[in-house]
DNA sequence: CCGCCACTGCTACGTTATAACCTGAACGAG
DNA sequence: CTCGTTCAGGTTATAACGTAGCAGTGGCGG
């Protein structure tokens, strides 16, 4: 039972992620940890300040700057994206390869009636990505695709409703 | 001269823009139009309190509603897009083709030396995204792709410089 | 004349993010 | 050991981005 709180799944990610910033030299720390715990046992991406206000509740004195360079750590260890339509943090699906070289484009399907993520790995999309960029001379670093749409699940409801709750 | 202070480009820009819009029965006011305007003119995304500034000198006493109206207006119509990574607006390449319907996914090139965004429109991502949605069942509605990277003119440049003022 | 609608003015506020400065712990070099 | 350095985090304040809500105005159809 390593951070207490969490989900057995989450538990298990803390686990991984905490191996994986040792053996890059860096150091996931309670608070860290913390925050990545409340990042990945949410269902939804979450913001900033809801993050805050739920490390607050195990850490008093958290204020905005406890949140950000916790996530700004986490981002850099791709360990966590960033939504940047909604403002908003969800897990990183991918398994921590080392291979950090080569940048992956973050690709997120959003529902606009349930309101989760759903992060995928498409390799066409990256390709062509890839090409585009370099047939205008473009040197990419890194890209995110932001679809918004309605999942399939909540596709499946009647309209009005949404899947989950 | 429509509305001065704008240069040709933009002006021709806005004659356009003006006529789409009637075309929709739609109205491209003189405030959305000076909004417009000033996106247009500007070689760089612009920020929705920049161009409140820039508004301020022609048209006293707008607040941030004032703009943000606007840029939602021309949002809307598909005059601007925003780059949510930068919270920012830049003008839109497309020629305002009437099929409104079938959403194209905005597409940004973002260069990290010297700030510019070039709207690329490639088929081959488009599609890559479209497949992708569709293989997950999630009903798409529409998508922006945000690359960062260096853009031809800054990689040719001297590291430390960048192109353009 | 009246009510409706689209547009704008205006005040205030909510939300998201960062600057700047300080403390303390860990650690290697001299 | 003790000094400098680096990294993590605390604390205060403020910047930057975005919206709610209400009031006024002017056109237009009934």
């Amino acid at each position: 039972m390593s951070t207490p709180g969490f989900s057995e799944q989450t538990s298990a990610l803390l686990s991984q992620a905490s191996l994986a910033c040792s053996r890059r030299g860096t150091q996931l720390t309670e608070l860290r940890r913390k925050v990545l715990g409340l990042v990945l046992d949410s269902d939804r991406p979450a913001g900033a300040y809801d993050l805050l206000d739920r490390l607050r509740a195990h850490h008093k004195g958290a204020a905005p700057p406890t949140v950000y360079r916790a996530l700004d750590f986490l981002l850099e260890q791709g360990l966590i994206h960033k939504v940047e339509r909604l403002s908003a943090f969800v897990g990183c699906i991918h398994r921590h390869a080392d291979d950090h070289d080569h940048p992956h484009a973050a690709q997120f399907l959003i529902c606009t009636r349930c309101g989760r993520v759903t992060e995928i790995e498409d390799g066409g999309v990256n390709r062509a990505l890839v090409q585009a960029a370099r047939q205008g001379g473009f040197r990419l670093a890194r890209a995110t695709v932001e679809a918004e749409g309605v999942c399939a699940a909540c596709a499946a409801m009647p309209a009005g409703a949404s899947a989950g709750a």
